[in-house]
DNA sequence: TGCTAAAATATGCATATGCATGTAAGTTGC
DNA sequence: GCAACTTACATGCATATGCATATTTTAGCA
């Protein structure tokens, strides 16, 4: 198909796919997937936030994020207390979550500079800054 | 978080999210996502393909694609016929698969063109070699 | 030939993702 | 103060994704 136009959506899905599949790779011996990483990852330095703030920084649609939170929850990582608003759900990460992450960071790291180093500087700066161009189109 | 190493899988995740939003959108009117759309297109170049060779072409999972054909077959719009090898499947588009592509290319080109504009000759460019460059790491 | 290894595909399981919608709680305007 | 609107979160539904594993068929070799 090298004479069509590529598809910038398939073109990017399939990056994506490859380079989850090396993280959670990478993350696999703590039982975590890159998406649970990332949620504990913005608990942690948010200290105690809601759906609602997880949303912007993840760039997730509330009704993923709410299923997403539940093996998180269901695991003890993440304990849920109600706010003054009882529509609100805060959320911080329990003992347990905060041990895991510590653990998944260490893995992180190795994938984080596994990929680091096939991409190079210049792919790895250019990769983010094309996601920064491709998230600041959202709606 | 700004003060933090960005993770590049979580980047190219929220990218990945944001941009397949926005082709899914164009292409609502057809009844197809991105992801089927996909399919279907690579099925029509290849005129008859397997399960096999759509894995190297959408750098899918043997086991993803065999669910994610299953639609399109229900729906009629691909079909499947038993080869030679009688282990294989022979997937080719119908004639309502083909008129489905037909208008749903109109709909991606809408939505390419949109993105390319959003983006600028020198993002898009940059988003094909960036994702080339990470699909290459596949191992 | 017949036994074993390999290849092509499917299924069980679990999570990922988002749209449409539902429910509960807070806010606003009169 | 209350009806109407908005906000926060959850659920039903359907597909997306991949690992471990099962099934069927073919290929290779003693």
């Amino acid at each position: 198909m090298d004479n069509f136009e590529h598809c910038l959506n398939l073109e990017l899905r399939k990056a994506n796919r490859v380079l989850t599949q090396i993280y959670d790779g990478f993350l696999a011996p703590a039982g975590l997937k890159t998406s649970q990483y990332s949620i504990l990852r913005a608990i942690r330095y948010l200290k105690r936030t809601t759906n609602r703030d997880l949303q912007d920084v993840l760039v997730l649609d509330q009704t993923s994020l709410s299923r997403a939170l539940k093996p998180l929850i269901r695991d003890g990582y993440v304990t849920v207390s109600a706010g003054a608003d009882r529509r609100q759900k805060q959320l911080q990460l329990s003992a347990s979550g905060k041990a895991l992450y510590q653990e998944a960071e260490q893995l992180w790291k190795e994938a984080q500079s596994h990929v680091s180093k096939k991409l190079g500087q210049q792919g790895k700066s250019g990769l983010l800054e094309m996601s920064s161009a491709v998230v600041k189109l959202k709606v």
